[in-house]
DNA sequence: TATTGTTATACTCTATAACTATA
DNA sequence: TATAGTTATAGAGTATAACAATA
């Protein structure tokens, strides 16, 4: 399905080391923005590489899945610049849900330059698997958190950094 | 100093498109921990990297200096397990910092195997350097966050997912 | 035998330039 | 002239295997 393992990482116990751990001071590090928002960040995709390692889904893919299934029709450059893809780095993903049968280009008939982007009905019916999969994962996360309460807070907190 | 440019991305206004932009809708991305997780953390590195621009250190760099800095003689797989970087991969950005006499390397008596670390008189300059640029940065990410209260809770949640 | 640091290698993600076909 | 999609390419990050030196 896919040559390569996706979001490889340790899935037994690691037999590095002698089990002993350094005492370690990390300074501002343990407060930081950037740091601690990142090593949440692959936490969670770590779970959801897990969560889609048989579909051999990426969440890029699931992205592009998500916003056809809601924006059927839409050129491919709004789709990637949506996401914040470059539309260079976008071709191959298309290519790859295209190959799969989930996803069609179909050439616009106003403008022949544009590719507009469909389901396929193989795509319909793999992107509902890929919600149901996907609700499973955002369960655990939102578990940890502590409840949709506090998923919210975060969902508040870090759009202001986007902003 | 650097060869390659780190971090680049946009500084100017966008040139692309009509200035149109098609409406979307997003489903659950908008709520999506993973998702709004990555958009934020992607929006820290760029702003850590514009502060860092003229030094060319990226995240790990800093990460690898404050904990030598605050951890003399800790081994190198000690330092690259503590940042979840292989001990492979560390071999290079140790390489690098002490390419540029910030980073040195001892040879430990008691286990000839070991690298013990430590920050040269000119790395120990950098670092206080390096820390003025970086609370600089975080002091943005704090004020778009809403203030330090904000920030500690923001750091709480995100604990609850890698922890 | 096991561990530390190292080298080599491969794959993913991302950034940029240039091409084509259309407008 | 400008835009949409594409191709090619290069850099950065990361994962794995294997080796030498040392324990």
């Amino acid at each position: 399905m896919q040559k390569h393992v996706i979001f490889a990482k340790p899935s037994g116990p690691k037999p590095s080391g002698n089990g002993r751990h350094a005492i370690i001071n990390y300074s501002v590090l343990s407060e930081a923005v950037g740091y601690r928002l990142r090593r949440a960040q692959l936490a969670v995709f770590q779970d959801f590489g897990e969560s889609f390692a048989a579909e051999g889904l990426r969440p890029a893919d699931f992205s592009v899945v998500l916003l056809i299934k809601h924006n059927p029709g839409l050129k491919q450059s709004e789709v990637a610049e949506a996401l914040g893809i470059q539309r260079a780095n976008f071709v191959a993903i298309v290519d790859g849900l295209e190959g799969r049968d989930l996803v069609e280009r179909r050439k616009s008939e106003t403008d022949r330059r544009v590719q507009a982007l469909y389901l396929t009905p193989l795509g319909e019916q793999f992107a509902e698997n890929m919600l149901a999969t996907w609700q499973a994962h955002e369960d655990r996360m939102i578990a940890k958190l502590g409840g949709p309460e506090a998923r919210d807070e975060l969902i508040r907190l870090v759009n202001r950094l986007t902003e």
